[in-house]
DNA sequence: TATGAATGAGCCTTCATTCAT
DNA sequence: CATGAATGAAGGCTCATTCAT
C-alpha cells in the first residue's frame, strides 16, 4: 500500500547495512541486472514474465524482489549498468586532454567497445526508449544519455575549434554518428568480419571525411 | 508470446465481399492502424490495451475486432503500412533507371521522407525488432525489411560499379546509412531546422566523401 | 498504470451511459454490493479474497471487476450503501418538523431499524474503522458518519432547548447512545426476543430517564 | 484462515527454562505483543505485515519469532493481554463483598479505566471480533470476554437483587452498557474533557437512573 | 539470540478475446 | 455493424514463515 503522495517513490529493496553483508548483496544485484539484461534483450521487457526471470536468475519469484524492487527498477537497473561506466569512461577521458581528433576516435572507440560488451543493455535502452523519454521515473536515465551526447557533441566541437576540421552540418553529422553507433547491437556480432576498434575507426573516417574534404576544397 | 506447434493461422477478421461494402471496410481499418500506430508509438505496444485503442479509435471493443483478428495482426499491420508504400517506391525508383549517385540521393530521400511521414510506424518498428526477428509469423515483415536493405545495398554497389566511387568498407557504410535513417525518427520534428530532403541530402554527403575523398587520394 | 499525481483517483468501473443498459448495470452492482457486504461481515474484509467473492457474487474475476474498479472501493460501496439511506431517512425527518421527543424516538428507531436492516454492512463498517477514520480516500464516508453524528446531537439538543429535558451530560449521553446502537450488530437476531422497534425505545427510556429524573430533582 | 481439519497445536515459540533467562524473555515478549497492539490498532491485523511489526519492534523477522510463534498467535496474546489483567481485577473486585451499586459502580470504573489504558488492544479486540467469535483456536480469549459479561450481567443482577433497583429490561440495559464501553475507544482521548472515573460514572448514572425512576414511580 | 536471505503460495488486478444482443 | 458484458488465464507483487549463519 504505497503511501499517499509518495506517487514515484517505488518500493525499494532495501539493502542491508553491514559492509560484509552488503558486499555480497550487491554482488548478487547484480547478477540480476545481468541475467535480466539478457532475458529482456532476447524477449522484450514487457514481454518478460517474473517467471522467466525466475528462470534465468534461479532465484525464487521473492528471492528477486529481494534485489530490485520492482520489475521496472530493474528495467532502470539495466540501464544504469550500460550508462554509468560509459559516462564514467567518456569523462576519465575527457581529463586526458587528448589532441581534439584522437580524443574523438578515442571516444567512439571507448563507446563502440562498449555497446559491444553491452549488446542486451544496449538493445533494450532502445526497446524501451519511449518510456525513458516521457515517465518521471526515468530522468536520471535521460539524463545520461543526454550527458554522453553533449560530450559528443563538445568532441565534434573541439575537432572543429582545435583541430581544424569543418563539417557541413556539425549537429547533423552528431546525429548521424549517433545513429550509427546505436544500430550497432542490430548486427554486431562478437566474432565477426570487424573488431570493435575497426568499427570505431571505420565510423570516424565517414564522418570525418567531409569535413576534411571540405578543408580541400576551401583552402 | 504464441507457443511452440501453435499453428500460426490467426483469426482473421473478415472483410465483406461487395466491392462498396468493402471499400468503407478498407478505410476503416485503416483508420484503426493509423490510430494504433499513433498510440504504439507512445507507449509501447505491449502497453497499450485494446482500451486505449477504444480510447484511440472511438470503437468499442467489439467493434475494433471486426477490422483487426487480433492485436499482433494489428502490430503487423502498422508494419506493413510501413514497409509495403516504402518499398514500392523503391522498386519504381530502380525502374526509373537512374545515374548511380542520384539513384542512391533518391531513394534515400524517398527513405527519410517516408520515415519522416511514417514516424510513428518507425517507432514502433524498431520497438519491436526483437519480436519481428525472431517470431514466425513475422517472417513477411522480416522479408520487405531485408529487401529494402538488398536495394540499398545495390543501390551503393552500383555507385561503386558505374558510379566510378569507392567505399572503404561497403558493408560498414552501409550499415552506418541505415543507422543513420533508423536513428531519424527519435529526433526528427516536423517543422525542424532541416527539411527531409536536406537531412537525405546531408547523409549521402557524409557517406559519399570519403568514397569521394578516397577517388582523390588513388587517382 | 495509474497516471502521475492521481494517486487517489481509483481506476473507477465506467458505467454504460445509454440508460437502458445503464439501469441493469446498476441493479447488477447493487447485487455485488450486497453480496460482498455479506462476505466481509463473516470473514472480514482483507480475509476476503477476490475468489470469495467470485463465490458470492457468480461472477468471475473479471465480471466483479467491470462493476466495481478495486476491492478497496468495493468495500467503500459497501458502507456507502449503508449511510446513504440512512442519511437520506435522517434528513426525511428532520423536515417533518414532529416535536422534540419525539422526533428522538423517530430517529433512533429509524437507526436501529436500518441497523438490523443492514446488519452485515454495519459489521463491516465498524470493523474497518481504522481505514476509514485515517485515510483520504475515506473523507466522504467520513463526513456521512460525522453528519449522523451531528443529527443525533441536535436531536438531543433540541429536547433540551424545546422539550423541557436536561441531561447531566449531554455529550456523554450522546456517546453512549451511539455505543449502545454500534453494539447491536454484535447480538441482534431478527427472530430475537425484541423488535427492533422495542430496543430503540428502550434506548431512548435509559438515555431520557436520567434527564426527567433531574427534571423531578430540581423543579 | 487456516483450513479445518488442520490441528489448531500452532508453532509456539519455545521460551528458555532457566528463570534468569526467563523473565528477560517475557519482558521482551510483552515489549513485542504492545508494540503489536500499537500497530495493530493503527493499521489493522491483517493489513500490517511481519515488515511493519520488524519496523516497530527493532527487531528483524527472524527475532520476532523468536517470540511469537506466528503472527495469529501474536493477535491473541494482544487479546489476552486486554482480558486477563480485566478479569483478574474484576475477580478481586468480587471477593471484596461490596454493596451492589458500590459493586457495580466499581466494575464499571474499572472496566473503563481498563479500557483507557488498553486502547490499542481494546481496538484491536473490535476488530476482529468475527474472528474471535467463530474460528476454533479462539476459543480461550472467546471465554474471556463471555465470563467478563456474566460478571457484569451478575453485578446488575444484584443491584436488583439485593440494591432495590429495578431495570425495566435487564439485559437490554446490560447490552447497552457494553456498548457504551466498547465504543470509548472510538472517541476516549487521555487528556480530554472527562476522567475515566467520571465517565463510568456518568454511563452508570444512565444505566441506573430508570431504573431508581421506576422505584418512584411505583413505590 | 538474532539476522536477513530465500521461498512459494496466494493476492489483486489487467487484459485479449468472445458473444449475445 | 457495433456494443459492452463476461471470461479466465496470466501478471506483478506481497508476505508469513523457515533456516543457515
Amino acid at each position: 500500500m504505497s503511501g499517499p503522495g509518495r506517487p514515484y517513490i517505488d518500493a525499494v529493496a532495501s539493502p542491508p547495512t553491514r559492509p560484509a553483508l552488503r558486499a555480497r548483496y550487491d554482488r548478487r544485484r547484480d547478477d540480476v541486472v545481468a541475467s535480466a539484461a539478457a532475458v529482456f534483450a532476447e524477449q522484450g521487457y514487457h514481454a518478460t514474465s517474473i517467471a522467466d526471470l525466475t528462470d534465468a536468475t534461479g532465484l525464487a519469484a521473492g528471492g528477486i524482489y529481494h534485489y530490485i524492487g520492482s520489475k521496472e527498477q530493474l528495467l532502470i537497473a539495466v540501464c544504469d549498468a550500460l550508462m554509468d561506466p560509459l559516462l564514467a569512461g567518456a569523462t576519465a577521458l575527457e581529463a586526458e586532454q587528448l589532441p581534439p581528433e584522437e580524443e574523438l576516435r578515442a571516444l567512439v572507440g571507448l563507446w563502440v567497445g562498449h555497446v559491444a560488451t553491452h549488446r542486451d543493455h544496449m538493445v533494450v535502452f532502445q526497446q524501451e526508449r519511449h518510456v525513458i523519454e516521457h515517465e518521471r521515473q526515468w530522468r536520471a536515465v535521460r539524463a545520461s544519455r543526454k550527458q554522453f551526447e553533449r560530450m559528443l557533441d563538445e568532441a565534434l566541437a573541439r575537432c572543429e575549434r582545435e583541430g581544424g576540421v569543418h563539417f557541413a552540418d556539425r549537429d547533423l553529422t552528431m546525429r548521424g554518428l549517433l545513429g550509427m553507433v546505436n544500430h550497432l547491437p542490430q548486427w554486431y556480432r562478437p566474432r565477426g568480419r570487424l573488431s570493435p576498434r575497426q568499427i570505431a575507426d571505420g565510423f570516424c573516417d565517414i564522418v570525418l571525411a567531409p569535413a576534411r574534404d571540405h578543408m580541400r576544397k576551401t583552402p
